[in-house]
RNA sequence: GCCCGGGUGGCGAAACUGGUAGACGCAACGGACUUAAAAUCCGUAGUCCGUCAGGACGUGUGGGUUCGAAUCCCACCCCGGGUACCA
């Protein structure tokens, strides 16, 4: 982990308030209060553990114990993802009921968990199929549409024709269907409901700033990589003829006298109403069918021409492949002279080029004589008033021409799009919506909530969603004028379940609120969330869009979810990330029947720190069962009943024992509280065995029975029935879960003498062992005592000497 | 292309602040115990040269800063991940 200080930086003025908020809650720590841990992923109760989540349930289960010993609760509820997917193949295969599949799926995963020692409290069991998780979803939907936040339009969608559905962008590998490697996937037009998380989106990406320290930096990145804010200028351009106004956004007006064609986007609707016989439409499949690496510019004319406003320049207007409507206006000014892409387009047909651009220190390029675009800044020429202009201030003027003269301003776009969430499955939350061929769309009312799924409904995998078949479920009445109409059979995307799951944990069986204010005030922002980095753009932008959702609905009134998040790396296997759609997922079951959790448990964390990805290999299991048979065998040998644990020493290897031991406890406990390296911690307790094996026979009772006690102790949260066992053989008889962790003793842990390194020109030439904090001088007396430092310093001038108490002195000789 | 990570023995890795590179473990080898095997215990081990003593080289490559660099700086190469005709 990072550590959390925070440093204030020049923050633009519209944020300081925001910085302020989020100084406060990071400064605040009421050591009384709980912690609220998150793990996102959990077993699955299919049977089939995810790899990748033992790993991440380790950590979590870890963690919960040694803060346990330490004395603090630590909320750490189920996942919701253990209903997701799998739940829904489940639910399709044995056709039952969802509120009856969430109980059974429960208990499942409580057996399973039961299984690897898992223990916390129950008491936050809320899954996303429940009726009442439903209900929510709804009533947030409801108000999110109320404000504009939720609407439907008709929008371009992934489609295999094979599975007859939508598919979602991840689901689209290589422009095929994730399940029809052969079926290339189809751009179609649809109605679909979204969440305007565009309206977020410069908060999305400011907050962001507040979250440094707490989240990974490459997490961070990712997250303002995909919400992608880029500055600019909209400017229009005016149809000849019609009169109709062509939008562009650009980053770079200062090169608009260049321009020499406008292109639009195939599906820019502007291309549709000038009827163009489907060029459009087809220039589009084209292009979605093809993988972008390899996509020729291709593109038409339109017949018209539109007016560059800065020039009054007529130029022609174009259709584009390359040009995608869902960024920016969809429409660009081509500017071939200064654009790769636009050069690319416009020399393949036929369109000129006409620099602007000239590098600070050489002459304006002659477009017959380019063969690449000039991107860079430099200094304007040819562009009436603003000739000789540099680029940025050629920028700043012109922009603030275009905001005068009323055909254009300074804006900026974003990359981050809204969230389509659409999904024509069965299973899923509905969304509450009714059809009316009078009223159009209207919302179901709050009190008809929730809108479940019908039962019984037959799963044919072909055609629209599956609940299109159930009369009874889409024959409505109007809510508003009450006649005939029509239920939506859209259900929602299932990460819109996981975007607030957390709050809910906290408040699981509230029936009149989503969850009760006072009730998530006191537990948030959560303080810790693990998770796989896999999510770092969707399900963590998500629930940061759903939190400032709720702020404004004046449900909770902090902007951010969480405080610090921990993601552990990928499982790697066979060269591909181990994953449930890739089938090649390690069943930690086979290893937990042949070892024991224990083993199995201690193994993963041992491979690696939890935020590497792990390149997963069989080889070495053996080896951590060898070492817990190792201390079960020791800790049975030697110890002995009746005997008081003691820490006072009476010989040179009770002090050893007693030293190695403390220096462990500093390890392992340095390691839960900062970094979470858990295979230093392994590596450190096996250190420890190691020395008191050496040790054996030579220790005190008193002093080996407290080594015992320590080292079961540091071990229980890594392997917790083996210790809780000898727990036992060492003659306890509460549970050691309840024991207190070890306390440091610095003045245990103390070595007396130190190894200190005597080098010549900082090459190492001997070492001597000296008493731990030797003074300056001394130990270079020492060092030059030294018969092959005295061999090797024979004359020759020592220049310089340097010393560093306790680790070395070197000598800088001529 | 752009943005992140990462590159250390045969392998997984450690080195937390610039100060003994390779802790801990796997695989390997040698030995003890055993009729034998398994298990266990003891030991060896970066590479090269050398009988030993010891020496040279060594953290992707090349350079730099420093008494001293896996660690800091510059340039480059390779691997992994994310993202993309983003105007």
């Amino acid at each position: 982990m990072r550590g959390t200080s925070y440093r204030p930086r020049d923050i633009e003025p519209k944020w300081q308030e925001y910085w302020k908020r989020h100084h406060v809650y990071r400064a605040e720590t009421d050591p009384g209060k709980p912690k609220y841990y998150v793990l996102e992923m959990l077993p699955y109760p299919s049977g089939v553990l995810h790899m990748g989540h033992v790993r991440n349930y380790s950590i979590g289960d870890a963690l919960a114990r040694y803060k346990r010993m330490q004395g603090f609760r630590v909320l750490h509820p189920m996942g919701w993802d253990s209903f997701g997917l799998p739940a829904e193949n489940a639910a399709i295969k044995n056709r039952r009921d969802p509120g009856e599949w969430t109980k059974s799926n429960i208990e499942a995963m409580k057996r399973q968990l039961g299984a690897f020692g898992f223990s916390y409290d129950w008491d936050c069991e809320t899954s996303s199929c429940e009726p009442e998780y439903y209900r929510w979803n709804q009533w947030f939907f409801l108000r999110m549409w109320e404000r504009g936040l939720a609407y439907r339009k008709s929008a371009a969608v992934n489609w295999c024709p094979d599975c007859a559905t939508v598919l979602a962008n991840e689901q689209v590998v290589d422009g095929c269907c994730w399940r029809h490697e052969e079926t290339p996937v189809e751009q179609q037009e649809r109605e679909q409901w979204f969440f305007r998380t565009t309206a977020y989106a410069d908060e999305l990406l400011q907050a962001l700033e507040f979250l440094e320290g707490g989240w990974p930096e490459r997490v961070l990145a990712m997250q303002r990589n995909w919400i992608g804010r880029s500055v600019g200028t909209e400017v229009d351009f005016t149809v000849q003829g019609s009169g109709e106004r062509i939008r562009v956004f650009t980053t770079r007006v200062d090169t608009i006298f260049g321009t020499t064609c406008l292109i639009l986007a195939p599906l820019h609707p502007l291309v549709a109403r000038l009827d163009l016989g489907g060029r459009g439409q087809a220039l589009a499949a084209d292009a979605a069918s093809k993988s972008p690496d390899d996509l020729e510019k291709k593109g038409f004319f339109t017949g018209h021409h539109a007016v560059n406003p800065y020039s009054g320049e007529a130029v022609p207007v174009w259709v584009g492949n390359f040009v995608v409507m869902g960024y920016g206006t969809g429409a660009i000014m081509a500017v071939p002279a200064h654009d790769q892409r636009d050069f690319e387009f416009c020399r393949k047909h036929g369109i000129d080029v006409f620099p602007v651009i000239r590098p600070a220190d050489s002459e304006l390029a002659r477009a017959g004589e380019m063969t690449e675009a000039f991107a860079d800044y430099g200094v304007v020429e040819r562009s009436g008033e603003f000739s000789g202009l540099a680029s940025q201030e050629a920028i700043e003027r012109m922009s603030a021409k275009a905001e005068a003269g009323g055909f254009g301003k300074a804006a900026e776009t974003f990359r981050l799009r809204d969230w389509g969430i659409s999904r024509q499955r069965y299973w899923g939350t509905p969304i509450p919506a009714i059809r009316c061929d009078r009223c159009g769309m209207v919302p179901v009312p709050d009190e008809d909530l929730p809108v479940l799924l019908p039962r019984g409904v037959e799963l044919t995998g072909s055609g629209e969603s599956p609940l299109r078949s159930v009369p009874e479920f889409l024959d409505a009445d109007c809510p508003q004028c009450g006649g005939p109409a029509e239920r939506e059979s859209d259900t929602m995307d299932t990460f819109v379940d996981s975007s607030w799951y957390f709050y809910r944990y906290v408040d699981a069986r509230n029936e009149s609120a989503p969850y009760s204010t006072e009730r998530v005030a006191f537990w948030f922002p959560i303080d810790q969330y693990i998770g796989g980095i896999e999510h770092a753009v969707l399900h963590l932008i998500y629930c940061r869009f759903f939190t400032k959702v709720m702020r404004d609905l004046g449900l909770i009134d902090w902007d951010e979810p969480i405080r610090r998040l921990f993601t552990q790396g990928m499982v790697i296997r066979d060269g591909r990330k181990m994953s449930k759609n890739l089938g090649n997922v390690v069943s930690p079951e086979e290893l937990v029947a042949q070892y024991g959790s224990d083993t199995a448990r201690m193994f993963a964390l041992f491979a690696a720190p939890p935020e590497r990805d792990l390149d997963w290999l069989d080889e070495g299991v053996e080896g951590m069962w060898r070492f817990l048979s190792r201390v079960h065998r020791f800790v049975v040998r030697n110890a002995s009943d009746g005997v008081e644990a003691s820490a006072a020493a009476r010989s040179e290897a009770d002090r050893a024992a007693l030293r190695k031991l403390h220096q462990t406890i500093k390890r392992v406990t340095s390691d839960f509280e900062t970094r979470w390296h858990f295979n230093t911690s392994i590596a450190s307790i096996m250190e420890l065995t190691n020395r008191l094996h050496d040790l054996e026979g030579q220790v005190s009772d008193g002093v080996m029975q407290a080594s015992l006690q320590g080292l079961t102790l540091l071990l229980s949260p890594f392997a917790p029935h083996i210790t809780e066992e000898l727990w036992q053989v060492l003659g306890q008889e509460a549970p050691l879960l309840n024991a207190r962790w070890p306390v440091f003793d610095p003045s245990l842990a103390r070595e007396d003498t130190v190894q200190v390194v005597v080098q010549v020109n900082g090459r190492l030439r001997d070492r001597l062992t000296v008493p731990k904090g030797l003074a300056r001088n001394q130990l270079t007396a020492r060092a030059r005592e030294s018969e092959r430092i005295q061999a090797l310093l024979a004359g020759r001038t020592v220049r310089k000497v340097i010393e560093v108490p306790d680790r070395l002195v070197n000598f800088v000789a001529m």
